[in-house]
RNA sequence: GCCGCUGUAGCUCAGUGGUAGAGCGCACCCUUGGUAAGGGUGAGGUCGAGGGUUCAAGUCCCUCCAGCGGCUCCA
């Protein structure tokens, strides 16, 4: 006599055990027409599922009462529909053996193992979707089966499919005392696939899907293992859902830093200088500029001391911190030492017995610095320090280098030449917390200022259970506690993790999402009591004895390279005026007000404003046009009457009208203080009636 | 590194074995135009590189390089 608890609170009881679609039946006709799935005590369940005792249930909807789309039902037809593209699959690619197939948050992919001789091709989707619109029309009801884990293992053997073999074996050992399948259809007859479920009722509920993309991906991610092909696809309840989400893509795409990097010439790579070696060009490098010098005059402010060091160092000094050879798969090859070369030729030493010696570390030589820190440590250590000298802060805009796998270079958010915001503190244990604490006041302050908002924070922590870590209990808990206080002060998503830490220290991780939904790292802060031990390094405490100074690596952006591609698709490519490659493009409205337009483009510049003039023999029209692809902040569009008046027409990026006309001497001194406030102030508060004349 | 896809003018792309195309951009000419594309003319390509098949290759095959989507990796 199961009592049914609904979402509103209220309770239904029965006589006997009954289906989740029968209670929404009880509901309402409409509910039952519109419910896809079930909640059963907060699990997703199929609609067909019986219920037999107490519970609480919620009837699953394409869409929530406030009209949103449901997470839970898009599962349930994006998982569904992943079954329904399988059975195409194997339609049109005989052979192809089925591995696993989840669904996502944005749909759905397959793991496939096709035979070596029919791989699958775009070319096929058609084909595929083709097969998918006739399965979904014959609206089959998702039949779920039971067999007790035995028989079901004996039924897989009969069938021979090792990948299921092995889910269901996964499954057993996951504590599962029977296997389910789904069939599409009916058992027996129709397609089947070995299944957890849950599904949507009928194929037919499955509105409208799209096969996105081919990947490969590794059996249980495991590169010696079976290559297998994975199929994206996604699926929605109708097709306007659809197309919103293939016009979300494409919105998404037009932000991508790479395509907004080259169409505003920001960065170029060339192949003639090398996989991920970004070149800077004059419009990107302004950006980076101005972020740079105003991240190191608040360093200075805070202070930090600039140092400068060189690219290259000896390999000792990258055995002594570490680096070398433990990491020597991600550092381009060492930049040998000439005697060393003579000697390995005159011994006559093979190829793979001078790259085995790399990786045994017995070379001489030296390394294109895949790091900062040895150099700075060199710098911390070049004079003796007393307490009284902590914290030494030093800071470089250091560039290094790592060999990235070709197939991991991403853009500027993935290179194997970037520059860190880098500082190494050196400091008291006592100092750690104060320390921290002033790193991620810098963060908070530069996200704030860029209106970054969308990011989160990881405080990497020791696993209590492994003897792996450095330093002592006192000393972690100390540390791990100054990283959570300070993290906290952030504002912003902070996740805790145990296990994350490095052994050398607990860190702190800034992670951003990018407009593909990618998450990538950004900058760090993290505690180490490793390199100073491996340094020797110390300094003369109060009481006249040698003690061991703690090190904070921390870049708040981590990579300029990578930050600049978070920033190009945080603003779309419009950037603020005051890191704007070009901030001002004056538009003569003809050659008769061409030496006005120069007249107020000496002024701009006169007053260090990034400005130009459009000459070009064009209409106004076209040039307002392409200073809006340019996404030049401020467009000053100069006529007869303006240069009559010692006036400007001002226009601002993404505003459809413009916002009148303003004396020249006014709009200088308006997008001066703009860009020395970081747009605190702007040009249209200057132009409000409330801000003339004041 | 691995799997798949892609590579044609500065950019975006069309071109499935038979004389290399379009739009934008660029140059020049006309136009001197007041708020999101005025008109015309022209220049610009060893079709990513190398090899092969063929009477004939941008097109088919192989190798390499690069980009993209993933997998693995990321001190």
């Amino acid at each position: 006599m199961p009592r049914i608890t609904l979402p509103d609170g209220s309770v239904k009881e029965f006589d006997a055990p009954v289906t989740a679609l029968a209670v929404a039946e009880s509901i309402g006709s409409r509910l039952a027409q519109a419910a896809v799935g079930a909640k059963v005590d907060g699990e997703l369940a199929d609609l067909s599922t019986t219920l037999t005792k107490d519970c609480a249930l919620a009837i699953v909807t394409p869409k929530t009462r406030d009209g949103e789309a449901d997470p839970d039902a898009l599962m349930l037809v994006r998982h569904s529909c992943a079954h329904v593209m399988a059975e195409a699959i194997e339609r049109v690619v005989p052979g192809a053996q089925l591995v696993y197939g989840p669904a996502l948050e944005t749909g759905f992919y397959y793991d496939i193992a096709f035979p070596e001789d029919r791989h699958l091709k775009e070319g096929d989707f058609e084909a595929i979707e083709k097969e998918m619109a006739k399965i979904v029309k014959e609206d089959r009801a998702f039949t779920r089966y039971e067999l007790e884990y035995g028989e079901g293992i004996r039924k897989l053997d009969g069938e021979g499919s090792k990948y299921k073999i092995d889910n269901a074996h996964r499954a057993h050992e996951a504590g599962s005392l029977s296997l389910t399948w789904y069939a599409t259809g009916e058992p027996g007859k129709d397609w089947e696939d070995l299944c957890r479920g849950p599904h949507v009722p009928n194929t037919g509920r499955i509105g409208a899907f799209k096969i996105m993309s081919l990947a490969s991906s590794y059996w249980h991610g495991d590169e010696n293992s079976d290559r297998l092909t994975r199929v994206y696809g996604t699926a929605f309840f109708n097709k306007k859902d659809l197309n919103e989400h293939l016009t979300r893509l494409e919105e998404a795409k037009k932000r991508d830093h790479r395509v907004l990097g080259k169409q505003l010439q920001l960065f170029h790579f060339d192949e003639a200088v090398g996989q991920g070696l970004v070149l800077w060009t004059p419009r990107g490098s302004i950006i980076r500029k101005e972020l740079q010098d105003w991240i190191g005059t608040e360093l200075r402010k805070m202070g930090y001391s600039d140092v400068f060091c060189p690219h290259i160092g000896k390999l000792e000094l990258y055995k002594t911190s570490g680096h070398f050879p433990y990491y020597s798969d991600s550092q381009f090859t060492p930049v040998m030492d000439r005697e060393f070369i003579h000697r390995v030729a005159d011994e006559g030493c093979s190829c793979s017995e001078l790259s085995n010696q790399i990786s045994m570390g017995q070379v001489e030589g030296y390394l294109l610095k895949p790091m900062n820190c040895p150099h700075h440590i060199k710098i911390f250590d070049s004079q003796p320090r007393s307490y009284r000298d902590l914290p030494v802060r030093l800071s470089e805009f250091g560039t290094v280098y790592r060999w990235e796998q070709s197939g991991e270079l991403n853009g500027m958010t993935r290179v194997r030449s970037f520059t860190v915001d880098d500082a190494h503190l050196f400091c008291r244990e006592d100092q750690i917390g104060d320390e921290v604490r002033g790193c991620l006041r810098l963060v908070k302050l530069a996200f704030e200022t860029l209106g970054l908002t969308d990011f989160r924070v990881r405080v990497g922590l020791r696993d209590p259970d492994s003897a792996k870590y450095v330093g002592t209990a006192e000393v972690w808990d100390k540390a791990e506690r100054a990283c959570l206080d300070a993290a906290a002060e952030l504002g912003a998503k902070v996740s805790e993790e145990p296990g994350e830490a490095a052994f050398y220290g607990p860190k702190i991780d800034f992670i951003v999402r990018d407009v593909i939904g990618r998450e990538w790292q950004l900058g760090t802060v993290q505690v180490d009591y490793n390199l100073p031990e491996r340094f020797d390094l110390w300094y003369t405490g109060a009481d006249n004895t040698k003690h061991r100074p703690v090190m904070i690596h921390r870049a708040p952006f981590g990579s300029m390279e990578r930050f600049i591609a978070v920033l190009i698709e945080h603003f779309a490519g419009a950037f603020p005026t005051w890191l704007s490659p070009e901030q001002v493009r004056v538009l003569p409205i003809s050659e008769k007000s061409s030496a006005y337009a120069d007249e107020v483009h000496a002024a701009l510049m006169a007053a260090g404003v990034r400005a130009s003039v459009d000459h070009s023999n064009e209409r106004v029209q076209a040039k307002i046009k392409h200073g809006a692809e340019w996404k030049i902040p401020y467009l000053l569009v100069v006529g007869p009457r303006d240069a009559e008046g010692g006036v400007v027409s001002v226009r601002a990026f993404g505003e459809e009208k413009d916002l009148g006309a303003m004396p020249l001497g006014d709009f200088v001194a308006a997008i001066a203080d703009e860009i020395s406030s970081k747009g605190e102030t702007n040009v249209r508060a200057r132009m409000s009636p409330a801000g003339a004349g004041t």
